[in-house]
DNA sequence: CATGAATGAGCATTCATTCAT
DNA sequence: TATGAATGAATGCTCATTCAT
């Protein structure tokens, strides 16, 4: 999950290191418990502890536990968005971008399970946090499938017979639907054989047929 | 405040205790709690106040609170198992048997969610819950299927070349996996679609080939 | 201060103790506390070793530390007022009313200096006090001189020419003015030439002159 | 952020250093926050946000969060003290002297409620107070009076049959109890009013009737 | 059976203060 | 002179659980 972005990222090696070493193991504690644990049975003090940091750190740091967690799932975020933006470059017609868009989305929420988690089990019950700066970093990452579905319109590739946001919630919807089993009950996802069937599905049903 | 339900109840005198009235308070509470909180944010002091009795009382009839969830969950799965027993009387043929089995396993989770809630996302993390009594209840409803495959195999309705468990384990994952999203997210179920989809790719994969 | 109330108390020798003994404990506890320091920099771990008892007790009996000191002000409240309203028994004319309305306030104002710290001092920067069940006795209080005034007025012994309701708060007020440096400063207050004073400054001012 | 400030500032290099100006941000913005709250409830990290300065600043110029409250009020102490002695300068006779003091130590009290927060409230349980360094400037102001006091007896303006320290604290005191409601109660004071109300009383208590 | 009282351990969070640089 | 990082000790409060009656 990690492979584009490092390219991508063009910080010298002279820099400063921008987040400090403690603020980095205290996230990294974060991620460890939550593999075993959600999050609200985890305490400050077991974080704390699992960082080699004092509690009042986290603090420093971050306004919250909770902020804690947004912050953890923000720097996901931020590379799950910027890893797709990537992987899409040089795909020509919405229909192919699409396919990949799954795919990718699938993989990326394959590839690291707590990330999955936070953002299908964790935040959502959230009071407050459709409102929360985290959650533009999910609008970023679907008004890139909107950007598709629109082009796809305007070329015709799909109908436009249906709301633009109807498909795209159709199209997340599907993808949370088809991964979250995998992520409860720990299984392997099957990559290739789930973005398949779920596009399957999808594109005669979007599709605008002659 | 239900004292004088005792005087209209009419069990008669020489009846076994059953259950005394005040742990099905008990037990109803926590359900009607379940359908808006997961077991943890739920206090011992909301139920005790919910089911208008003493939070020590609690302790008198379980030895834990979680032991009182394993409670909860145990009477809902020995109507869960005595249910489905009565549903598959009278048919006839493996394949006609699980055909039901997948119908009504589906139609039990969607009929009661929090029952699904607490089988699929709660006891799961708990320590020892696979060595729990409780989970003996699980396996005699995973009884239930693997009679029916072993039945299917003698017949030669059901292929011989893969393991009885694997098939019910397969079986059963996929009728919870189907469940899950719609539990989590809330959705409806189309009962029949669901269990016709599912068998219909079961059958295709599990069924001899002539 | 108990004096009066005591015989007001229609309470039973065999009556329940009404009270348990350890939300007592921890009101007393609170009371000898305050005598030395301020209400924000006593802990609740103070209190509950000052009063033996369990820290988490405290939130048993009151809902919250700020509950407690309402809980204490206010059995204060009801004695001061109980007592105020039996004083004023058997006297006659406003003027004399309020002469001992005055003379008494400052009396329990002096007598328990606790109560007095509390109530010209803590409670008044508290968010929402005023809407507070608390304040309901106050208002009480307030009410007691209210009739008075209102007596007065009718009978010609109070000038008719300035709301009730501004004479009574400039005697309320007057009878903190003149309490508050002696309970900061921890001074020795002279009641009779206190009260004195103070009534011949406000009888020039709010008797009708013929 | 204000480090221009510097080449802007003509002080010349042969000059002692004065006050630091971090040093002076930070005892201005202790003085801003006594505005509104209370020493206690004001926090290191409020102080050095609103001095715009770094937290662990404050203990390079002061010992302690205390001892940064005792440096804010000995400089208005300086101050007071300072200018009392040059508004009795050129005042001729005990009795006059008396008055000016009484009138302009109300007007410095009323002039600067912060002062006289921090004076009269919030250093008086400290301990350890009364040894402090602080205190001697507190004692310096008592001083002065103590001079005109001593200079009433031998003229015979001044009674001799009472120690003169009695009387100094009378004067104090007298002097705080007026202020004090005023600047708990956040009343305006009547400078004219008071003064010559309490040296009135004052003075048919302490002069010599012939 | 039932209950009021009690409690230890733990919770997220705050704060004054120290330290290395 | 200045600062970012770090921390120990509290703080108010909650909770599952126990116990005497």
């Amino acid at each position: 999950m990690e492979k584009n972005i490092k390219i991508l990222s063009a910080e010298p090696a002279s820099a400063k290191p921008s987040t400090p070493p403690s603020r980095l193991k205290i996230t990294e504690a974060l991620k460890v418990l939550l593999r075993d644990k959600d999050f609200n049975s985890i305490t400050t003090a077991e974080i704390s502890r699992m960082a080699h940091v004092n509690e009042a750190l986290i603090y420093r740091y971050f306004i919250d536990k909770r902020g804690l967690l947004h912050a953890v799932l923000s720097d996901y975020l931020q590379e799950f968005v910027a890893n797709l933006t990537f992987d899409l470059k040089g795909i020509h017609g919405a229909i192919n971008k699409i396919q990949k868009f799954v795919w990718a989305s699938i993989h990326y929420y394959d590839d690291d399970r707590v990330f999955s988690k936070i953002q299908l089990l964790e935040v959502r019950n959230f009071p407050g946090y459709f409102d929360s700066e985290t959650y533009q970093m999910v609008r970023k990452y679907a008004g890139l499938l909107m950007e598709i579905i629109e082009e796809g319109i305007e070329s015709g590739d799909i109908r436009n017979d249906i709301a633009p946001s109807s498909i795209r919630q159709l199209i997340l919807g599907a993808i949370e639907h088809c991964c979250l089993p995998a992520i409860i009950f720990d299984h392997k996802i099957d990559n290739d054989a789930m973005a398949d069937n779920l596009c399957e599905i999808l594109f005669h049903g979007i599709t605008r047929k002659i």
